[in-house]
DNA sequence: CTTATACTTAACTATATGGTTAATTAACCG
DNA sequence: CGGTTAATTAACCATATAGTTAAGTATAAG
């Protein structure tokens, strides 16, 4: 099941309807039935209350108690931390420019052929 | 399967396996049998390929040919896209602090009773 | 006490995921 | 040609995921 957080937080952002929850609890605290209402005419109640415990085991979530209702409210701490993951890698797409330009180069030069890209 | 750019690419990156590949490729282009090489000992060639696949379905990385080699090379587009969902959320983990802030004020207060929280 | 509302649990189903071994394809090397 | 290396495909398996319906729990409200 993967259990590091990092896994869990990533394999629960990789659902639609988990992001939706997310962005609606982004403007705050919401129950359940509220969370399921957008998803009322494609999917039943129980499947939200599953997307919410993978949400949770994710620590994306918290869930508190107020009568019959279970609030649920967003945790940004594994937000941050995937977004730092990321941000690790943030030269790689902002380098892109940079590799097509060296590829080029290479293609117009033409000089001596390929083999120097693997090493093994 | 959930089709969308944004689910493959947070399901591809909710795999350690596959981000330890996808961190070794942004060293550098690699062969299959390279990137296979830290696992050798707790998984099979098969599995990798398996794992390659899933990150070239997410746009995560590309294949070329070189004699019996498969190099792949990391493409950062989609890594950029899913910091800039992230990205979009940054408050919520910048504002925990103000939140907590907030709670703690509301708790020392302590004068008209919760219930101001859901609408329904 | 009964009923309605909010939500969860249980049991089940279909498909996806992550792995395996064995066989296959493809290219190079002597 | 025959062998070796690189990687994929096929067939299979166990478990996870994403959904369902039906039943159960908990609280509020008449």
């Amino acid at each position: 099941m993967n259990q590091d957080k990092l896994s869990l937080t990533f394999a629960a952002l990789g659902d639609p309807t988990r992001r939706a929850i997310l962005v609606r609890l982004s403007k705050g605290e919401a129950s359940v039935s509220e969370l399921a209402k957008p998803f009322m005419d494609t999917m039943s109640a129980p499947a939200i209350t599953k997307h919410l415990k993978v949400l949770e085991k994710a620590g994306l979530i918290s869930r508190s108690r107020d009568a019959q209702w279970r609030p649920c409210k967003l945790n940004g701490e594994p937000l941050k931390e995937t977004a730092e993951w990321l941000e690790h890698y943030r030269s790689v797409w902002e380098e892109s420019f940079d590799r097509l330009d060296d590829y080029l180069k290479t293609m117009t030069q033409k000089k001596k052929g390929k083999k120097n890209v693997r090493k093994k």
